[in-house]
DNA sequence: ATCGTGTGGTAGC
DNA sequence: ATCGCTACCACACGAT
């Protein structure tokens, strides 16, 4: 990316781009010296970690002021680090690096002093003590695992050189704590003290430029932090995008062989991992108890807070996820609840997939802590497979289930039938026998709605559905889904096996909140939106993804609202919803998206509220509004387009803006190419990327960019 | 018929 | 009090 702003400016094309973006860097270049008010933290780079007191921004402006450069992950070079607390695997790496660890205040301390102050007594001794207890701390898993060969597991604890790096990168992936206390909006003297590689981006450029009307308090933000649902999508995210990352390199399997696949799964994964976070005193009182992880709740018999995960002692005495503490502690008064820890499942989740990546290199993330694997021609033996098993319980403490299967399908059910902490291989014959007594639900893809439906046409168990009139199925489920309700139930594969290099490029973006919201005025609506969207904005920023098109999607109390509700939850709602295609400055789209949402509900009746990106492909562009009277040409520039493209992957992806800028070169109406220039340039704005749009090269870009910036 | 948009269902802990 | 998110699919329906 550093040199990507290089390339631009010697673009033989020839634009004054260069020229514009040089005067405005020369601006901040002036604002950054003036800044400056010494060099005492000169050659000095600082890693700051996690929440701050004072805050990180702020301390990040003092380095810089002082000559001190900022990051806010591991990278070499980092010479000290701030931090109030710190994981102990953190605060390995960087005692084995030797890397001073301080509080904020030897920060103060030194710019008050004027002086690089001693390190050594601003080291964080709680920290250090906290590692003793952790390097003590004998694990003691929820399961017992089947003796593990001695050697083997020896052999399994020495990490290779790669494996060493790769772990630091899981430890230098940003936490949700992290990116929280990155995302504050910056100032412009903040930005100034951004190392040279963003200061330069076209991002950044943007911040400084966009009067963005600060959040009175983000509340979406915060909300995420403490959402269990939030997290596990985006840990999920998180994990493709580590594959995507660090590609598996296990072995490859055959076409030729027996196709082979497993279902890997890590058996209650929160609940395991927030166990494994306990002291090994608690762990030892605990042990043998039902267990289950949810929001710290005072008054356990009145709560509606939700069990995320229980481990299979509680499952017997009755306990389920997603129960309400107070029906779950009703039925198991011996429930222990335990905290949450998002961090550190994130970091599982991370380990589980590096682990993995060894074993096949055709792996299928489905979840956080579960995958498919392809192992056709890799493996003889069954013992071979459950190899897989002990190498992530010996590094990780965390007991799986395997299930071993001819498709997707059966090694799913396998899974299913084997856990906790087993081991399972279906075929055909034997899939029919222990899946027919089943009740229908017992099927991925059969939820609650399907069950009824399916109870309404006196189908209960799978036999039921087996023997089901397939005719029957297709007219009351469609084509597709009747016909993958009858394959399911009979052990045939439908869902396709996609390995992690046949990702595709996310289609939509989504940031919701429908719970804890009751709004009176329209004026906290409108903030509430405004700060979705914002969440909306950083993140397609973030995963590079280009939106094209909004929605807004209102909660709104149903009739029966009040009825079985979750406290603070939405209830039963309708939805209401506004679609809106961008097609000139964004602010104005959105005015008129919200006014419109703002028209059809009535404040009070207010649950929840989605706002929705999708990312923009090409076709959806050129549906666009200014190219209305142009369907001929629109049809052509589209083919054209599509016979460019190489692969579907590709035809997926939207554009980018050389690919505009190469394609509107080759149109010979002149209507059409200003047109599309025009919504194309109108989009790079939206997405505040002015290099983009400058150098498509419309009159007035300018003008937009240097309006203020206002969606409410 | 064929297109695009809106709606509803499901999954993970 | 308590953190009911989010991506994706398939289909119904209306427009052409």
């Amino acid at each position: 990316a550093a040199n990507k702003y290089e390339q631009r400016q010697s673009d033989p094309r020839g634009n004054s781009y260069g020229e514009y973006r040089n005067m405005k860097q020369d601006k901040l270049d002036q604002q950054l010296s003036s800044a400056k008010q010494s060099e005492l933290f000169k050659d000095l780079l600082i890693m700051l970690n996690g929440r701050l007191e004072p805050s990180a921004s702020y301390l990040r402006q003092l380095i810089g002021q002082h000559g001190g450069q900022v990051v806010f992950q591991y990278t070499s070079g980092v010479t000290h680090m701030i931090c109030q607390n710190l994981s102990a695997s953190k605060f390995n790496i960087f005692s084995k690096r030797k890397i001073p660890i301080m509080y904020p205040k030897w920060v103060l301390m030194c710019v008050e002093q004027q002086k690089l102050i001693d390190t050594n007594d601003f080291i964080i001794q709680e920290i250090a003590e906290k590692l003793d207890i952790q390097q003590q701390t004998q694990i003691s898993p929820i399961f017992q695992i089947s003796q593990l060969n001695q050697s083997q597991f020896l052999e399994q604890q020495k990490q290779t050189e790669e494996e060493k790096q790769v772990l630091q990168l899981i430890e230098s992936t940003q936490t949700t704590a992290l990116v929280s206390s990155v995302l504050q909006p910056l100032n412009i003297s903040q930005l100034s003290q951004l190392s040279p590689l963003s200061g330069t981006s076209p991002q950044a450029f943007y911040n400084v430029n966009r009067q963005v009307p600060q959040p009175q308090e983000n509340t979406v933000q915060r909300y995420h932090e403490s959402s269990r649902l939030h997290q596990l999508t985006q840990f999920k995210l998180n994990a493709q995008e580590f594959l995507i990352k660090n590609p598996p390199y296990g072995p490859k399997p055959t076409d030729t062989a027996r196709p082979l696949f497993i279902h890997i799964d890590i058996d209650c994964f929160f609940c395991q991992a927030s166990f494994l976070k306990l002291p090994t005193s608690k762990q030892q009182q605990l042990h043998g108890y039902p267990l289950a992880v949810s929001s710290n709740i005072k008054n356990a018999s009145n709560s509606t807070a939700d069990i995320s995960s229980c481990n299979y002692t509680a499952r017997r005495l009755g306990v389920h996820n997603g129960m309400w503490v107070s029906q779950a502690v009703q039925k198991c008064p011996n429930l222990q609840l335990l905290e949450y820890d998002f961090d550190f499942y994130n970091k599982l989740s991370l380990q589980f997939y590096d682990i993995l990546r060894q074993f096949s290199s055709d792996i299928m993330p489905i979840s956080c802590d579960e995958a498919y694997l392809k192992l056709s021609g890799i493996y003889t033996q069954q013992e071979d497979i459950k190899i897989i098993k002990q190498k992530i319980y010996s590094q990780l403490q965390l007991s799986t289930t395997i299930g071993l299967g001819e498709n997707l399908i059966q090694a799913r059910i396998a899974t299913k039938l084997a856990k906790p902490n087993g081991f399972m291989f279906l075929n055909k014959e034997v899939f029919q026998q222990v899946i027919k007594d089943k009740q229908v639900d017992f099927l991925p893809q059969i939820g609650f709605k399907i069950t009824e439906e399916l109870k309404n046409m006196n189908i209960f168990t799978v036999e039921d559905l087996q023997n089901a009139d397939i005719k029957l199925l297709r007219e009351n489920f469609g084509e597709v889904k009747g016909q993958n309700l009858l394959n399911e139930a009979n052990g045939v594969d439908f869902l396709l096996f996609q390995p992690i290099q046949n990702l595709l490029k996310q289609k939509s973006l989504q940031v919701s909140k429908n719970f804890n919201v009751r709004i009176s005025q329209i004026s906290v609506f409108k903030q509430l939106v405004f700060e979705l969207l914002q969440e909306l904005n950083q993140r397609s920023t973030d995963r590079q993804l280009k939106l094209n098109k909004l929605s807004i999607t209102v909660n709104v109390a149903a009739a029966n609202n009040k009825q079985f509700m979750k406290k603070m939850g939405c209830g039963v709602c309708n939805q209401v919803r506004s679609t809106i295609f961008i097609h000139k400055k964004c602010d104005q789209c959105v005015e008129e998206l919200v006014d419109s949402v703002v028209n059809k509900i009535k404040m009070e009746d207010v649950r929840g509220v989605d706002v929705m990106g999708f990312v923009g492909e090409v076709k959806n562009i050129v549906q666009s509004k200014e190219l209305g009277q142009n369907a001929q040409k629109k049809v052509e520039f589209w083919e054209k387009l599509q016979q460019q493209s190489q692969n579907t992957a590709e035809k997926q992806e939207i554009i980018s803006c050389d690919d505009y800028f190469d394609a509107l070169q080759q149109i010979d109406d002149q209507d059409v190419a200003n047109a599309l220039r025009k919504v194309f340039s109108a989009q790079c704005l939206c997405r505040g990327n002015l290099e983009e749009a400058f150098k498509l090269g419309i009159d007035g870009v300018e003008d937009m960019f240097e309006d203020k910036w206002r969606w409410l």
